[in-house]
DNA sequence: TAAGTTTGTTTAATGAATTTACAAACTATT
DNA sequence: AATAGTTTGTAAATTCATTAAACAAACTTA
């Protein structure tokens, strides 16, 4: 059903209005809110000492005149509450403890060879537990927990579906909120890193963008309007499994010649280890490339060339303003990136490309435990200020 | 700017929310429309007055009673106005005009051997023209007039780039309201043509689809959570160049191997003149293929078989309920589809394709001009009823 | 015929924003 | 210094759409 409106919906919408300005632009005066929202001085002034009492917002003394009495200026209270970001992955877990601007607080990585779900589940749980525990003293303590899976999730926090961690229909959301009675978010590795980079990493001044995350397979984040697409039913950007090749060799999806067969890691490994021996790691390429090594170099321009197939793929479908490359391949950036911004500028549309920026991420592996944090900040705003998502 | 609240935006909702049920469940009680919005009745009745003040909703007598006093029925008032909505093809021009309802009162075809943009532009405006005077006295007249055109536009209406056309940066928009002083929306065929699919065809009861629209080239429209997805400047979906192929024959786009090369109308034509000679046209292959002529078949299902590879893209990667294919090939709907279901059934991931559905248009050729129209509506209510959208 | 139900309107109350006014604090000018 | 003008933030009165409560009209059922 359709949320329809009345007084309580325009008091959320400002105020959620007011409090974006205050996180964004601060320190900001309320007469500058007033300004660039339209909204009047007084309503301005209503909703931000509201803010104040619900701890938010703090006045941090005046600022610069103007030809006038002086502004009282306002800061983001960030440390009204802490959140918990989680990236699971297939042979690690990283957490982090984040106030409310993101900043990291405390941070754990723990590794784990992939054992049976339950370990490391109870891995997880104790990790999680070590960074409550460790969180300072604040008003509103640790507000939620955001949890980036390499897997297919439902809306109800369930992972469908994480071929590499051979998990199936784990309903990690509902064990978390019955351990730590806290919100809890689950989402794709690829969105939380999506929502990563746009919050804190190379997409922050970018509306429209794709993250690109590149590992064992090839997994996207949309980026629309400021906001993450999930496609239908939540589980889109499989793009990795887009076949660049429609008589290619077989996949484990079941189609043929899909694109994390050319451009992954795991790709650039095996074929690797086909021409220079099995115990070959991405370290071992990385640095063999680095002293000169033109048959590894060549290796790398070959990934650089496919994974520039299948960015075109991306601009000519989704025509994002900026295309952000995840994933410890970001290391080999000064061998790709010359063949892929070469394959762009042959074969991409004239005008999709027009406003095209393609870049490694800046956050390193960091890009899906901060979105993932951002997205139990986000709930937690979602609940005190606008609720608009009930359906 | 974010759109502030206010009463004012609280009473466009509502109205919107009110005229929407009535548009779409009539007729319908007051009270009926008070249960199923959770507004009071006294709010319902207020705005449902002001609706029938403005002709936009007539009584139309008492229903049934359930134990009380009858209700009086609400009809949307589909005849307060009109709208014009227009199909530019490569070679014809299709215009209807249509009620509020988007039923089709006049209708005109016109070819034009692509000549002059200019002369094209005329004879659009003629047409136009003619079915303005040949409309029937309104409340409203003609509301707003929708064009769906063969390539890329800007948020402007002004059509960027048309290959099959051969026109670039032509404003279209501004010449068309310059000339009839009405609102004029343009936008990509393709685009139209899923909102058409979504108000009138195959899509009615889906929220999120896909509508392929095959011809010369392949476009697509993308209607997710009900709305149309533009991508970041507007001209997304260009999906006819997704490579299929990375080290395929060479598009005029610039890249190798798009889509559009294989399985497009004017591929299948290419393809079919080289076998059997350049004068063969698709109505002569339909018609051998229903003779049982085995060469043509194959030719089809070959089509199909490329058709699916595109469509497991498609899936993959937006991940909608339903793709819904258009264009003059829907008649050769009997040997694509075996096929283009069989691909489907072997290659693309299990979770997208759970809910997925595929089918053939269901309006022919009357998707565009009807999803064009429907712009025109929508523009019209957007206007008198909720305008949100102004940035 | 009486009792209960449903519809739709009327009236009063609520509350968030706006408008207007204003005091406080500051800068610039004479 | 004194004065004028500007800017900030608050206060009081007004506006207006919704809600809640009451009610009259119209209808069904026992």
């Amino acid at each position: 059903m359709k949320q329809t409106g009345d007084l309580n919906l325009v008091k959320k919408i400002n105020k959620s209005i007011v409090l974006h300005h205050i996180r964004t632009d601060s320190p900001i005066s309320r007469a500058r809110i007033a300004e660039i929202t339209g909204l009047t001085k007084a309503t301005v002034s209503s909703l931000v000492n509201e803010l104040i009492e619900s701890s938010l917002v703090d006045e941090i003394g005046v600022g610069e005149s103007s030809g006038g009495r002086k502004p009282m200026m306002l800061l983001f209270n960030g440390t009204a509450g802490y959140a918990i970001g989680v990236d699971l992955g297939v042979h690690d877990i990283l957490a982090v403890l984040t106030d409310l601007t993101g900043k990291v607080v405390r941070e754990k990585r723990v590794n784990h060879d992939n054992p049976s779900a339950q370990e490391v589940i109870d891995l997880l749980k104790a990790t999680i537990r070590d960074l409550i525990n460790g969180a300072p003293e604040s008003v509103y303590g640790i507000i939620g927990i955001g949890i980036g899976v390499p897997g297919i999730c439902d809306e109800d926090g369930t992972l469908l579906f994480a071929p590499n961690l051979e998990w199936e229909n784990v309903p990690l959301q509902k064990y978390m909120e019955e351990t730590f009675h806290i919100p809890v978010v689950i989402d794709n590795e690829a969105n939380a890193g999506a929502v990563g980079e746009k919050q804190f990493g190379a997409g922050r001044e970018t509306a429209n963008l794709v993250y690109v995350s590149i590992g064992i397979g090839i997994g996207a984040g949309i980026i629309i309007k400021g906001e993450l697409y999930r496609g239908a039913t939540g589980f889109s950007g499989e793009i990795g499994h887009i076949s660049i090749q429609h008589d290619g060799p077989k996949c484990r999806c079941g189609s043929l010649g899909c694109w994390e067969l050319y451009a992954s890691e795991h790709a650039l490994l095996e074929r690797a280890r086909q021409e220079f021996g099995s115990s070959i790691t991405l370290e071992m390429l990385l640095r063999k490339a680095e002293a000169g090594d033109a048959a590894i170099i060549a290796l790398f321009e070959r990934l650089g060339y496919f994974l520039g197939v299948g960015v075109v793929n991306i601009i000519n479908s989704y025509n994002p303003e900026f295309v952000i490359l995840g994933g410890r391949l970001a290391g080999a950036e000064k061998w790709l990136m010359k063949p892929l911004l070469q394959l762009l500028e042959k074969r991409s549309l004239p005008h999709p490309r027009k406003l095209l920026n393609v870049a490694f991420s800046e956050l390193s592996d960091r890009s899906t435990v901060l979105g993932a944090a951002s997205f139990a900040v986000t709930k937690f705003f979602a609940s005190t200020t606008v609720s608009v998502e009930h359906n």
